[in-house]
DNA sequence: GGAACTCGCCAC
DNA sequence: AAACGTGGCGAGTTCC
């Protein structure tokens, strides 16, 4: 028989957690202290070349006329002015409070090279004051603590902070390789990440229980996102290996289907679509955007499929959208309005783990919530019986970190084997055994870093 | 001189 | 009819 998870099991697992992650936090981070100094001096110097470069622009000398000495290049507030009150540009898009934006979307779609230097003075400083700075500031002997918490987020995740260690650069290979560098392995051991992958469309799956996704989840030869990648640009097949149809695939992932599944529609993936592949919200004429083959772009092969214009790609994501939801994920789609009406009769919800969430919150929040909640809750199980594990047994490996569906170790390298086994034991066994809900099976990579070299691939 | 706010930007 | 979920944090600004 089935047994519903209870909040004294909510408890438990946050009781459990948080007595894991307090061990995490005891154990930190190594850091490289010096060479954060270093690279702090060094970005210093390539931001007051850049500050020198902008002083010297007729722009700048504009904006010093009217704040004087007051004129800072970091007020945004100031640029506002200037840009969109003195010089009457109109503003490419508006903040949350209505005022024109200045943020990095915003400065480039006005043709004024003056504001390709503040973007870059902007990445540099933000590297340098939010990451270096905040190391050497939180370090003590050469090590980082950062803080889990568990009381912070509406959906039952964590947060982190002093410093925070879940938004530390990524995908700018620059940002990323400047701040990972900093941190590093116990002497003698190595950094190995465990993330599981696409773990919160797994979860999502088994809510749901939507039959195509979960045989796209359980058929390692389907791909969903390629298969939107060819309905949404029109294409007979997809082949990965090719750079540019996999960043069509890249396109159709992160510009339709993750979007959709936190709720949003086809109007902003039309235009976030047309930004993967180079295409203007206009009208489009042959020649424009990425190239698909020798003087084939992809502008040319739409219009043949009769999408002319950014409006009739509009139109057509409208009916892309409409089928994903009421042909493709149709059970998915009943479940999503049957969770929010049950949600709108009951005032909470309930998760699988059983947390509830209570209060007013809008559709997409609703949906959401359980699955992001859920996803985290089964990294965090894993970080429990992975503490636990490596205590019973006296490890000399650690782990120090936690990003929402990924975890950070800090190995002794003749451990990785049986930590190895150990990880999928967990994720195989134990977890779909603690928890009969887990219907799809949870996939999970290692990253394993070198031998006393930091955290950078 | 600090609290509360806006804005921008980093992660999943 | 409306239209992207969750955080932390630094700098600048405003208010007391």
């Amino acid at each position: 028989m089935k047994i519903k998870a209870t909040t004294a099991d909510a408890y438990k697992l946050f009781h459990n957690g948080t007595l894991a992650l307090a061990r995490a936090e005891r154990q930190g981070i190594r850091i490289d202290t010096e060479y954060c100094e270093r690279k702090k001096q060094h970005l210093t110097r390539k931001i007051n070349k850049y500050q020198k470069e902008l002083q010297g622009t007729k722009f700048y000398r504009r904006w010093e006329h009217i704040y004087g000495r007051k004129a800072n290049i970091y007020s945004n507030h100031q640029l506002s002015r200037l840009l969109y009150h003195i010089m009457k540009i109109e503003p490419p898009k508006v903040t949350e409070s209505g005022k024109g934006s200045t943020d990095e979307d915003a400065l480039g779609q006005i043709d004024i090279p003056e504001l390709k230097i503040i973007l870059k003075i902007r990445k540099l400083a933000k590297i340098r004051d939010t990451y270096l700075d905040a190391f050497i500031r939180e370090q003590t002997d050469g090590y980082l603590h950062p803080s889990f918490e568990l009381h912070n987020v509406r959906t039952y995740r964590s947060s982190s902070s002093n410093p925070n260690f879940q938004n530390i650069p990524k995908r700018d290979k620059e940002s990323m390789q400047i701040c990972r560098r900093a941190l590093l392995p116990r002497p003698g051991h190595m950094l190995v990440e465990m993330d599981f992958s696409a773990l919160e469309v797994h979860i999502g799956a088994c809510y749901h229980k939507d039959p195509v996704m979960l045989k796209y989840l359980k058929d390692k030869e389907s791909d969903m996102h390629a298969d939107m990648a060819k309905q949404i640009f029109m294409l007979e097949a997809l082949d990965r290996s090719d750079p540019i149809q996999n960043k069509l695939r890249s396109a159709a992932k992160n510009g339709f289907v993750f979007p959709q599944f936190y709720g949003d529609y086809y109007g902003n993936n039309a235009a976030s679509l047309c930004e993967w592949v180079g295409l203007p919200h206009s009208k489009w004429v042959p020649g424009m955007g990425i190239q698909l083959s020798d003087g084939y772009y992809i502008s040319d092969h739409l219009r043949n499929n009769g999408i002319k214009s950014f409006q009739k790609f509009v139109e057509y994501m409208k009916e892309v959208e409409d089928d994903f939801w009421s042909n493709r994920f149709h059970v998915y789609n009943n479940w999503r309005d049957k969770w929010v009406e049950q949600y709108r009769r009951d005032g909470y919800l309930k998760m699988l783990t059983g947390f509830t969430c209570a209060g007013v919150a809008r559709k997409n929040e609703i949906i959401n919530y359980p699955i992001q909640g859920t996803a985290f809750h089964c990294l965090l199980l894993t970080f429990i019986e992975l503490d636990k594990a490596m205590r019973k047994e006296k490890w000399d490996s650690k782990l120090v970190g936690q990003i929402h569906d990924d975890a950070l170790l800090d190995v002794r390298p003749d451990e990785l084997e049986h930590i190895k086994g150990t990880i999928n034991r967990i994720v195989k066994e134990e977890l779909p055994k603690k928890w009969d809900w887990i219907i799809v099976p949870l996939d999970i990579d290692l990253e394993v870093y070198g031998v006393d070299k930091p955290w950078v691939a």
